[in-house]
DNA sequence: ATAATGAAAGTCAAGAAAGGTCAAAGAGGT
DNA sequence: ACCTCTTTGACCTTTCTTGACTTTCATTAT
């Protein structure tokens, strides 16, 4: 099949890998007209392709002289740890699990101490949010961090996090 | 393409880290004729990119023998750069305003690329756990933001972070 | 002194040049 | 049939560029 799709994201990819340092500049109107298609795909392939789980940081400028600048994160490949970890997280995981997590991973050495104060930052700020959005049953807090942990993790150790943990809300 | 006003920016960035002193002085009239542009581009460029925020302080004069005086302020001297992020981001903030931020303060040297990462992932786990706690108004989405990213940056910057943005909520 | 002149810099709004969003239609697989 | 992933197009927002008009200041002429 190998859909338009699937080429642009082939293309942004030869793209990076020939840039030396991994990032590359491009304008989605001369993009989607080598490819001859609507500009609009360019933001679907690089909404599906290049998120952060994946390792990818996108910016980009509208306006006159505009353009979207993807960056690639080089990771340690760790795809198999953060599927287990996918697995140990499941559809919901407690504070205190959570905690003890990120906790044995650090020490795992998977990542640094700055690192680990941004994923309790984010975890914390999450509980107070959801505190914010409503008067919800523990088990949705759960739920929802589970999402957000397997968001984080995956974006440091390259897992792709296809927990829909929150399909069944 | 890389923007006239992207070029005059670098132009004057050049010339400010080669001043000894962090500080220059132009001619409106004579830059304007150096990049084949009309005066008022000039304003453009500076009320857009040396801004207070950015560290910048603006001087000038009319009349004959007229001048613009660019003056690079080291940070340090000022409030705290938790404090003036507070400041910054608000009590909401957009995601592209955020984005442009994060990436701010990361070429800034602020943090590494795996903490912006990790800093993005988070931003987006948060907009799709909104998505599904119920039909928020954009704003809403815009508070949350603006709370979680300080919370965020707060981490990692050592700040107080009184971010009190969802006290109106 | 004062008024006139001319040489700066400032403001503002219109128009152009990007990129972004969203929802509907199409394609492929179960 | 149904579900998911793609593709498209109409419409939106942001950023840049330009030009007409305004304000300020130093200098020169009265």
């Amino acid at each position: 099949m190998a859909s338009l799709a699937s080429h642009i994201e082939a293309y942004i990819k030869k793209l990076l890998s020939e840039a030396s340092n991994e990032v590359i500049r491009l304008q989605r109107r001369e993009l989607a007209r080598r490819f001859g298609c609507v500009p609009s795909q360019i933001n679907y392939v690089i909404r599906t392709r290049f998120t952060p789980e994946r390792g990818y940081i996108v910016e980009s400028q509208r306006g006159g002289g505009g353009y979207i600048r993807i960056i690639k994160v080089n990771l340690p490949l760790q795809e198999s740890l953060s599927e287990r970890l996918s697995y140990e997280i499941g559809e919901a995981i407690d504070r205190a699990r959570a905690r003890t997590l990120v906790s044995r991973l650090t020490s795992d050495g998977c990542f640094s101490t700055r690192e680990r104060l941004l994923i309790e930052a984010a975890l914390n700020a999450l509980d107070d949010i959801i505190d914010e959005l409503g008067d919800f049953p523990e088990y949705k807090y759960n739920i929802l961090r589970a999402f957000m942990l397997k968001k984080l993790l995956g974006a440091l150790l390259g897992g792709e996090c296809e927990g829909n943990a929150m399909s069944e809300l």
